[in-house]
DNA sequence: TGCTATTTTGTAAGCGCTTACAGCAATTTT
DNA sequence: AAAATTGCTGTAAGCGCTTACAAAATAGCA
């Protein structure tokens, strides 16, 4: 694959002059050139309306004589502050999470704050090094993906007084600050319409190990309670975790669907596996939702256009990393804001979930 | 939505102490606890070869002690390194972009590194501005998509002494470091394919602006030199541009098929426009491979669930990602890199590019 | 015009860390 | 045994910037 035997000359120098570069321009130089205090350069940049207009414009024609570009270090030593904000979620491969973090960046361009993102690969104790090293960087603040976080993570950030924000769930008595939705009540919507349709043979697919996934425990709860308001409960067999990923959702329905008594409805605890189980249906010659009935969870781009069109939970992905800009933005400037805040999830009724076929 | 009127008390406190909050530990509270000097404790922590055993023990002891965390930015300040890198890509949606960056952050954290991500949404102006407060933010490096950036965008780097590699492109010719693949060629070969399948009514389907995207338009080059080596030609009206998106990809199979002669065969730029085309064409029942061969272009993991299974051009992202990460912390660290890095793009051969129908 | 209130500017002290350099003790060499 | 190394450790000078505080300039007012 890769293009091994580059010649010499096709090598990068090695930089020894990288010690003794150019040193880069600093405020002094500007101050000097504009014929001004350091102090009056420095308050162009951070207070301009405290400076004369005369003084402002030999500045601003310093500063750009001279190319200056300020030093974020030098800047973040004296005041504190590195104007940065770290975000750790499980991993960019799940699209909701990708949308979610793009909009928490856009939100925070606005305010002139970049955002450092670490990846916790669904692990607790891979979350909290990454939390610790964001710290260690610096940040002025953090976003974490669910409510449960390794054993006093949460102490030290407050010992360390570094703002946080937990995202994508919701918890009315949560200590900490939240912005997300309520994960038990998103699937046990979705189970009660699957149940209004008819169906008693349910199954789940869903993702991770729950006990280190709060947002699954959460939803696979929420299916039983579901069940449970219906007379009905929810077998263990009839639970599958899998690791995310299309195949694993098709494994896991094949594994359904080999049961004595298949299940006529397999509610999904991302789309990923839905998008799988309608895939093998297709292969198998199974129909949805006449044979069977399949749900999601997420509502990726995809599954609108998918046959069946996907009914799924709509997850407010970009609506959360905006509020968790929000939350962050506001509290850092000293600005009260909502400690909490619940967001609704919606169920995108579509085409893969109708009654069960009628077995007399 | 958003659950408004929270109650007072629900509201954060101003935290009007944060001026006068709790004076962080320095590493001067270190040294002083362990009886050292700061530079002893200094070197504890940056080069622990040069102090004696006992020392180390006492500064290991106090810092512990201490919970000490060292700040980033005075170091930054004075080594003139921040360890943080910048890439900036097109967007987080699509798919192997996300791969990508996840894969160069995953090797940066290796050599104790991290980086800041910001959005260029295919805008050349956009992405130099991003270039430039990432630079004001002190990264050490750059990682950028595509060959081609606004003017005078690598003389600013270069003048700076930013170490930046371009990734996703690959041209041998680049004064500038490049790692990744040939566009032309890769879609010179899959046009080659489909050609070889005897189709000769070809139509192409692809994204972005392409006087903004030199991706895309190598792309474009690429097929069309494909059919030239042929004696065949693509006219204009055959070439679809579209924003990125399924149903961007559906519109445009929706209009290649209503042209007086329909392509037998639609190559997209990208693998989401082929979906589309697949499930465009299962609404409109029309058979793929049998009456259409549909083919696309980064191979996304639904792409081979699909059915038909979408033969696609596999494009390296972890790859590239892995290898721009090599390249940067290779360079940062005076070690020689290769300049130019050529990833081959290996045809993803599966089932939706047939031979044309039979016309007779 | 003289005096005070206000605005603008400058001086200088660090922010927390690294590192050149000097000092000193323990070895090693002659 | 004196001289020369070698190995650790400490002193102190900044890195580039912000910001009290003081000083100067300007405006306001009687």
């Amino acid at each position: 694959m890769v293009d091994d035997g580059v010649p010499l000359e096709e090598l990068d120098e090695l930089n020894e002059d990288r010690q003794s570069s150019v040193r880069r321009t600093t405020l002094a130089d500007v101050a000097r050139v504009a014929e001004v205090s350091t102090a009056t350069a420095s308050r162009f940049f951070s207070s301009p309306e405290a400076v004369s207009p005369a003084l402002k414009a030999r500045v601003d024609a310093a500063a750009h004589e001279l190319r200056y570009i300020p030093d974020a270090s030098a800047r973040a030593l004296v005041t504190g502050r590195t104007n940065t904000l770290g975000f750790v979620i499980p991993t960019l491969d799940v699209a909701p999470f990708a949308s979610g973090i793009q909009s928490f960046q856009f939100h925070l361009a606005e305010a002139d704050y970049t955002s450092l993102t670490a990846y916790s690969n669904y692990d607790m104790a891979e979350e909290a090094r990454q939390v610790r090293a964001l710290v260690a960087r610096g940040v002025d603040g953090i976003v974490m993906v669910g409510m449960e976080h390794e054993d006093g993570l949460n102490e030290f950030l407050t010992e360390f007084e570094i703002p946080f924000v937990n995202i994508w769930a919701y918890d009315p008595n949560s200590k900490y600050p939240c912005v997300g939705f309520d994960n038990l009540e998103a699937m046990r919507r979705m189970g009660r319409y699957v149940l209004d349709m008819g169906h008693r043979d349910v199954a789940l697919i869903i993702g991770g190990l729950s006990d280190e996934n709060d947002r699954s425990r959460e939803r696979i709860k929420g299916l039983q309670k579901a069940m449970s308001e219906r007379g009905l409960s929810l077998p263990s067999d009839r639970i599958i975790e899998k690791k995310y990923g299309i195949t694993e959702g098709r494994d896991a329905f094949r594994q359904l669907m080999a049961l004595a008594t298949p299940p006529t409805a397999v509610i999904c605890g991302s789309d990923v596996y839905a998008i799988g189980a309608i895939l093998e249906c297709e292969r198998m010659g199974i129909q949805v939702p006449e044979d069977v009935s399949v749900s999601g969870f997420d509502d990726l781009e995809i599954s609108r256009h998918l046959n069946p069109s996907l009914t799924a939970v709509n997850v407010p992905a970009n609506e959360m990393g905006r509020l968790a800009a929000e939350y962050l933005l506001a509290h850092l400037s000293g600005q009260p804001a909502a400690m909490r805040i619940e967001l609704d999830c919606v169920l995108s009724l579509r085409n893969s979930v109708a009654p069960p076929p009628d077995r007399t």
